[in-house]
DNA sequence: TGGAGCTTGTGAAATCATTCACAAACTTAT
DNA sequence: ATAAGTTTGTGAATGATTTCACAAGCTCCA
């Protein structure tokens, strides 16, 4: 198949949530009219975005929102869930811990881990922190798809690392600076001072 | 001066980063090389980036750290120290406002708002915790840059126009699903399920 | 059944972003 | 002073993404 580019892959996961509104609601079609809208797009591209697929419309009615939500749920490959684990137990990691809404999209946080002692044993949610000192012999054990970096920047190059040689292929990093990903593991940054800067840049340059 | 695409603007919050990392190391120039290796893009791309906005470097020696730290400090409109009030003292919200990160890139987290009356008054490092009632009788005197909205989605688009009434022309948004940002307002949104529909769609597609 | 009215799927065109490639301008060494 | 060695700034070329535009296929209604 055809390279996707990532602004693509971006759309698709917007699709599928307007997709899920919009079946709760219980509207059975949608034309791509209708999701360019919401989303903020033509009708050319979200076309263009599916027909990289299939073709998955009927022309004169639109899309049936039932089977586009589960064309593009294989698509994304959240016909399964994902085992998600996270690293450090901060503030901002504990607030991603408890956090309901990846449970909902199909990601399971299913471990915390910590390297300090004094944070070990502490419950967030239903887990409980445990001693990063074990995370290689759980990720065998407990076969982990995605972890979450959630550490200060001092160490998280070593530990993305450790991730990587753990087995694991995908890691979401919060960890801001210069952090380069392992050779074969996906990785996407959230980096949250950059969306300021972003911001700043915009109200600065606006006319 | 001609519109300034998205990718050119990440960007140069990552070069940002990196002149300030050289500078405290002492390192006096810089070529668009090296800049180059540090963010994974080319040197070209270095050069084009900046050459929107002069010509700052010396042929033959690369950069002045300071000088080209300074220029981009002016481009994104970080010369001067931002605003912040946060919107939701929840699980991301009380994370967002105890995070020393923004502080050092010159975004001041001033005040941070809930609805919930058992939550007003609560401590959050420097800051108390205020009644969002009172969030435009302290806009108005107290003048935020930027309004990190951080609230369940119900209601977050109704929150995000008392936003704009209020004069605040840019959001920080972590509310997922459909939210319009109002006339005349910059708007980031960081939506971490994305994210990791992302990482799923890399880990399902894969060669 | 037929015609009006939509909406898809997709080449072709247009726009936007990145990379190439090189003259010009500088530094350093001799 | 000059030559050798760097590195910038930028048009031109390439590559990628988005938009246009329309034939083809479907629905709905009379
Ligand atoms: N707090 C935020 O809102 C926020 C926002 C954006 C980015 N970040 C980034 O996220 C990271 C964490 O931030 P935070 O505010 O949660 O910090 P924090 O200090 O509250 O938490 C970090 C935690 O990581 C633990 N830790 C350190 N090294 C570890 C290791 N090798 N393995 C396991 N655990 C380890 C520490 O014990 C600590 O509990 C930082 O890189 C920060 O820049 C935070
Ligand atoms: N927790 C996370 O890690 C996380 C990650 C990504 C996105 N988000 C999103 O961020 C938002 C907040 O998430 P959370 O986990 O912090 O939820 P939360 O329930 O812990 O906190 C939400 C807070 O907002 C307050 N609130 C509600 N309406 C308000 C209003 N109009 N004005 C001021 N305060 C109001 C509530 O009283 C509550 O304290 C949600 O939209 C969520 O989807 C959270």
């Amino acid at each position: 198949m055809k390279r996707i580019a990532e602004s693509t892959v971006r759309r698709l996961s917007l699709y599928l949530g307007f997709l899920e509104d919009i079946n709760r609601r219980g509207t059975t079609t949608v034309s791509s009219e209708e999701l360019a809208k919401l989303g903020g797009t033509t009708s050319a591209q979200v076309r263009k975005d599916l027909s990289l697929f299939g073709s998955f419309g009927k022309r004169g009615l639109g899309y049936s929102v039932t089977e586009l939500l589960e064309r593009l749920r294989r698509i994304m490959g959240l016909e399964r869930r994902w085992r998600v684990c996270i690293i450090g137990a901060g503030k901002i990691g504990a607030a991603l811990a408890q956090y309901e809404g990846f449970s909902q999209r199909g990601f399971d946080v299913v471990a915390v881990y910590d390297s300090n002692p004094a944070r070990v044993g502490e419950a967030l949610g239903d887990l409980h922190v445990r001693d990063v000192a074990f995370f290689e012999r759980d990720a065998e054990s407990e076969k982990f798809d995605i972890a979450v970096l959630a550490i200060p920047a001092r160490g998280a190059q070593k530990m993305a690392e450790r991730v990587a040689r753990a087995g694991i292929a995908a890691i979401l990093n919060f960890v801001p600076g210069q952090l380069t990903a392992p050779p074969k593991v996906a990785m996407r940054t959230v980096n949250m001072a950059m969306e300021l800067e972003a911001l700043s840049f915009a109200l600065t340059n606006r006319d």
